[in-house]
DNA sequence: GCCGTTTTCGGCCCGACTGTTTTCAGTCG
């Protein structure tokens, strides 16, 4: 069975050996959003793979690639692959992720040198054997073996929750920097993405170099791998990428857009900005004279601080940061996103009973002093041994613990629930007549979570139509940058959540983000609710909300589709089923 | 390779920084 990530790989690959091949790179290009189509769809591509025209159907998948993808479904091989994957080594294709080594460096390394990988790579520079190929001076050398250094010790893609504070601390100091206007962070970081690549910081000043000066002085700093008038970019020491533009304050607006993106947003407006008879670039919105640069050439631009104001005369409403990801964001209506301060509920939530932190009593004032007016005690089941799980007579126990503690805050709503294992066959954790003494049950999978998709489904729609069941509890099973965990078919589990009126669980923690946004998205439009929970262990979890917030809004989601917003009434009633 | 209320062919976003190039190519985002 060909998932869309096998697919997706396949059509990355392609892109990467027409790069070095040195293919037009208009058809690299095509092949890179074939990919990445893939990779965002909800829907099952080897299974639109055999209705007529529903791949073509798909933006940026053409009669060409749909072929190709029909072809790996029905023989498991691409010829056309197979054979482009005689013509380049094998290694060349990873020396693609080193940042500063492109196609035309590889590609010569290659043809003049024979460097067939990183260690024949490694191996020639310290030789001195790549000296003398055209276009190759000593600099070049240098930076090539930096690179080769660098990327080993690179964090790679670093998860939201790891990048977000390190990029606020970074605007903080800025705004500290005398001559600072206004400081922000833009990039994947501000679309609120799962993993972030680099973290991008733009600062207004009417002292760049000082600002520039004060960013590479930074502690952390170990390598500044470019700097000049705008841009500085450093590695730290924990091996992540910080850039800093500076530009001047009356361009904020477009230089935020810019610098947020998504590129193939970017693209997209920048079309449109031509059909208007636009030019659009980070310094503004300008009338396209036919000539580059306008900037450069003393030509204000027609709209350039706000983005609001960018956005609104190219004959569109503000969007959020969140959508611009070129999934439809400017061709149909958006809908009023979720936002932090909506979530007034946190229904996921563990104890020193089983392998929480806090006591009753403390989660309940950490919730209070969020604002909320119910939190649900969740502690783990008896099957989550690891976990200090609750053992039937524990759980009764607990219930009553947790039902004094309510007594003694009669201003929140306490609700005394489980986080019940869904056992490998889809069966619940503990016998329905305890189940039906619980306020709220979150069932969710934590072993097991290399399950075929059928087996898999099988699961966890058992666990949906279990009648004690509200809340789908981080329902893959995934850990960002760690494991895939269990490969859902989502439209599925979006109609049986919707028929069952089962929450799907946005789990909030930086390391899960699941659901993640993809498949908000398609529960968004397969008309199930979801929820926010942080799925506390320590003190400060809830502040982890965002990171769900974010994704949820990456999905469109609303407030009025996340269960956490309700009022304490309507939440109440949802719960009593029926 | 993809796409189309100007196009089924001819476009496909735009600028900064670096190195080695005396006018630009490669790379990045």
């Amino acid at each position: 069975m060909a998932s869309n990530a096998d697919l997706s790989a396949l059509f990355e690959e392609f892109a990467s050996i027409l790069e070095i091949l040195g293919a037009n790179k208009f058809k690299v290009i095509a092949f890179q959003k074939v990919a990445r189509a893939l990779d965002a769809m909800a829907d099952d591509a080897a299974t639109l793979a055999a209705t007529k025209g529903a791949l073509e159907a798909i933006e940026g998948i053409g009669a060409s690639s749909a072929a190709k993808i029909r072809e790996y479904v029905e023989t498991g091989t691409i010829a056309e692959l197979d054979e482009l994957r005689f013509q380049v080594p094998p290694g060349l294709r990873e020396l693609l992720g080193i940042s500063g080594i492109g196609p035309k460096t590889i590609s010569l390394l290659w043809k003049e040198r024979g460097v067939t990988d990183k260690t024949t790579l490694k191996a020639k520079l310290a030789t001195g054997e790549l000296a003398g190929i055209k276009g190759f001076g000593e600099k070049k050398l240098q930076n090539i073996a930096e690179a080769l250094t660098l990327a080993e010790q690179s964090a790679g893609r670093i998860r939201l929750g790891a990048a977000l504070p390190i990029a606020e601390a970074v605007v903080e100091r800025m705004e500290r920097v005398p001559g600072v206007q206004r400081v922000a962070y833009a990039g994947s970081l501000r679309r609120g993405k799962e993993t972030i690549g680099d973290v991008d910081i733009l600062c207004a000043s009417s002292d760049p170099p000082s600002a520039h000066a004060v960013f590479r002085s930074m502690p952390e700093i170990v390598k500044v791998l470019v700097s000049g008038d705008t841009k500085t970019s450093v590695i730290t020491s924990r091996g992540v990428q910080i850039d800093l533009r500076t530009l001047p304050l009356a361009s904020f607006g477009a230089a935020l857009m810019y610098f947020t993106g998504s590129k193939e947003h970017n693209v997209r407006l920048r079309e449109r900005a031509i059909s208007m008879g636009y030019r659009l670039n980070e310094y503004g919105l300008f009338v396209d004279d036919g000539k580059e640069g306008p900037q450069h050439r003393g030509i204000e631009p027609v709209v350039s601080a706000t983005e609001e104001e960018v956005f609104a005369k190219l004959g569109l409403p503000w969007v959020p940061p969140e959508l611009r990801e070129d999934r439809g964001e400017l061709a149909q209506a958006m809908p009023k996103l979720i936002e932090l301060g909506d979530l007034k509920a946190e229904l996921h939530a563990h104890t020193r009973a089983s392998d929480g932190s806090m006591t009753i009593d403390e989660l309940i004032l950490a919730a209070q002093a969020k604002g909320f007016h119910t939190v649900a005690i969740t502690d783990h089941s008896k099957s989550s041994f690891q976990a200090n799980g609750l053992s039937p007579e524990r759980l009764r126990e607990h219930i009553k613990a947790v039902h004094e503690a309510a007594a003694r805050h009669p201003t929140m709503t306490v609700l005394a629930g489980s986080e019940v294992d869904i056992l490998i066959d889809g069966r619940l954790d503990y016998e329905d007549e305890l189940l039906g003494k619980l306020d709220i049950v979150v069932a969710s999978p934590h072993a097991s979570l290399r399950q075929e998709t059928a087996v898999a489904m099988k699961r966890l729609l058992k666990a949906i139509e279990h009648p004690s069941v509200r809340i789908l509890g981080h329902p893959s099973g995934r850990i960002v940058n760690g494991r895939s965990g269990l490969d859902l078919d989502v439209r599925e589990l979006v109609a049986a959540a919707k028929e069952h009126d089962v929450a799907l669980e946005i789990n909030a923690n930086p390391l899960r983000l699941d659901l993640r946004d993809s498949h908000v998205k398609a529960a968004m439009e397969g008309g199930a609710l979801l929820a926010i929970n942080c799925d506390s262990h320590e003190r400060d979890n809830l502040d982890l909300a965002r990171y769900g917030v974010l994704t949820g809004r990456r999905g469109w989601l609303t407030a009025e589709r996340c269960v956490n917003t309700w009022d304490r009434e309507r939440l109440r009633r949802w719960l009593k089923r029926g």
